[in-house]
DNA sequence: ATGAAAGCGCTAACAT
DNA sequence: ATGTTAGCGCTTTCAT
């Protein structure tokens, strides 16, 4: 009686037949007899045996294994996607070991280097802050997938992403539609997501030929700078805000209400996400909504045949945002002046 | 030349030394001389040698991986808390592999057992909803600690969690000071934290001589059922609502707005948790808050200690939450009768 | 301070 | 259908 854990040599032992037909049939292979089989799964129930990974990986030379680094979990935008990937590479087989960097950037590059340590067959990125030759080293290591960001393209690696550009198009058209005209964009910081929003605003803005009234008001992420973004854009009297996301849109929301305005009876307010999470069903935002889950199943299906095929080419893959129109829109009432 | 990736035996070809010596030299033992060690670093650095962590785990019959399983990422607490587990985690030279189940609790079962199967030394459980005995079987594999939850209390089981109950009363006696005696108590649902902190708003009406108009109204922990929970709640003319957590509490908020009441002129609202995320700044929530970082450090620092010396007995570790006071919370304006 | 050798638990040819 | 053998890349005695 041996006190350390029961190895694939226990119970060959215990069901009389060799290492390797246990190998066999706890792998599933059909060429294993049914009545092994039955010897061999009850030996190994009785034993409370169970795979040990490493040495699994190290004797196929593969792990099943793929790594996603997460920038912040904190923002559920990201939980979301993640949610996708993980339910696509169960599917496929995969174990998904996943590290969030967090506060300091410079973990981001050890715990990849971990992941590579577990000898990771690929990786998704959701959300970075890589510069792009760290990350042509690393797809030139392991199959890459990049979700989320895709201003940066290499040859070697696969990106999955929503058309910002499109998206925030769709919320302006959307708006011009209602008969606003007074649009001014919140924009989201100094990030690749933040700046194709803003562009899309540009271009919508000037197909609707609202070119001269165009506005961007630096803003960021969060519900905080939402709000002061949203207190100098007041300033600007407009009908209407395109805001860089929902936490940013709801900051907006929360100024223009303590202006005494409300929404969206003097000014419509639109968010981009379409996050799903408490503090949002009330305010009950028009968004613009990314398919969150998607993006997430859609990096692990692409990472799955970069896998199965590393010879294949990378693709680019963009999914469109769809405006969601709840209750923060509204047709102006005109009434309000253009103070600019 | 080889096309595979180097092994620490292609290091020792290299620097002209043996495997054992390399792999003495990577592990940073004193005993390798100043001039192998030199030859050893830069072999390694030129051939982009990378370790084998299944090689390692196989061989030193170590993994130095810990596993933690959290319930659901799209709730901010988890993942404040997951933050503190990482920091402490890597600080003690190990590596964190994250699981979260997700929807199905079948899957919960089946990450634990992923999770073995790559031979953690510790496990962290935020938030779960496995039966004890599960919880039994497991924790008597490998070292566990339950964060969040201490209802079930198993001899080979350490749990870190905060004081629900005294929690609760700190909001209670914190209204009872500014003069308020209509409060009613939100439940978050029938889970052991949301029991806890029912029992607590009890106790705290209680020694307050309170008893008699102490009402709990059945809710739930999401913003959804929050504005519920409220909506019945306003029925019985409160003046101040104890709501189980800050999600459910913003929704009450927005359901005692558009009722026309003011936040907190008319009614005082207090959340728990002290979640910080996107959408609550500005609603600048009065609330019980949980050192969360500080329960995942706790939990990892306590893994870590049970891992290093499996013998010792398990504790039972409690924090202490601490009442933020914000902008929902105010003395009562008279006025409001008790309709009850 | 360094090397030789054994072996961790498994998979994967290759027999039979 | 089943067994034999040879490693996978590393750590770890044990010599020297």
């Amino acid at each position: 009686m041996s006190v350390s854990k029961p190895s694939i040599h226990d119970v060959a032992t215990l069901a009389n037949v060799s290492k390797s037909l246990v190998s066999l049939a706890l792998m599933g292979s059909p060429k294993v007899g049914e009545e092994s089989r039955a010897k061999i799964l009850v030996a190994a129930e009785t034993l409370g045996y169970r795979k040990n990974a490493a040495a699994r990986t190290l004797a196929a030379k593969r792990s099943k294994t793929i790594g996603v680094l997460v920038l912040d979990l904190h923002n559920p935008v990201f939980a979301e996607i993640l949610d996708g990937v993980q339910i696509e590479m169960r599917k496929n087989g995969f174990t998904t070991m996943l590290v969030s960097g967090g506060e300091d950037p410079v973990f981001e590059q050890s715990d990849i280097e971990t992941l590579l340590q577990f000898q990771i067959e690929g990786l998704i990125l959701i959300s970075h802050r890589l510069a792009p030759e760290r990350l042509a080293a690393i797809a030139a290591e392991v199959p890459t997938v990049v979700v989320t960001r895709s201003d940066i393209q290499l040859p070697a690696m696969d990106t999955v992403s929503n058309d910002d550009v499109a998206g925030t198009g769709l919320a302006v058209d959307f708006l011009v539609t209602l008969g606003h005209s007074k649009i001014v964009c919140l924009s989201g910081g100094e990030n690749p997501p933040s700046n194709s929003r803003v562009q899309g605003y540009l271009q919508a803005m000037e197909r609707n030929n609202l070119s001269e009234s165009a506005r961007v008001v630096p803003g960021g992420l969060s519900d905080a700078t939402g709000y002061a973004a949203a207190t100098k854009a007041l300033k600007l009297s407009p009908t209407a805000l395109v805001v860089a996301n929902d936490f940013a849109a709801m900051g907006a929301i929360a100024a223009i209400q303590e202006a005494g305005l409300r929404v969206p009876e003097d000014i419509s307010v639109i968010g981009y996400d379409g996050i799903s999470i408490g503090g949002l069903k009330n305010v009950n935002l028009t968004t613009v909504s990314q398919p969150l889950a998607e993006l997430g199943t859609l990096a692990a299906t692409r990472l799955v045949e970069r896998i199965n095929n590393p010879k294949e080419p990378a693709k680019q893959i963009t999914v469109s945002a769809q405006l969601l129109v709840r209750g923060t829109t509204k047709e102006p009432t005109g009434a309000t002046e253009l103070a600019n």
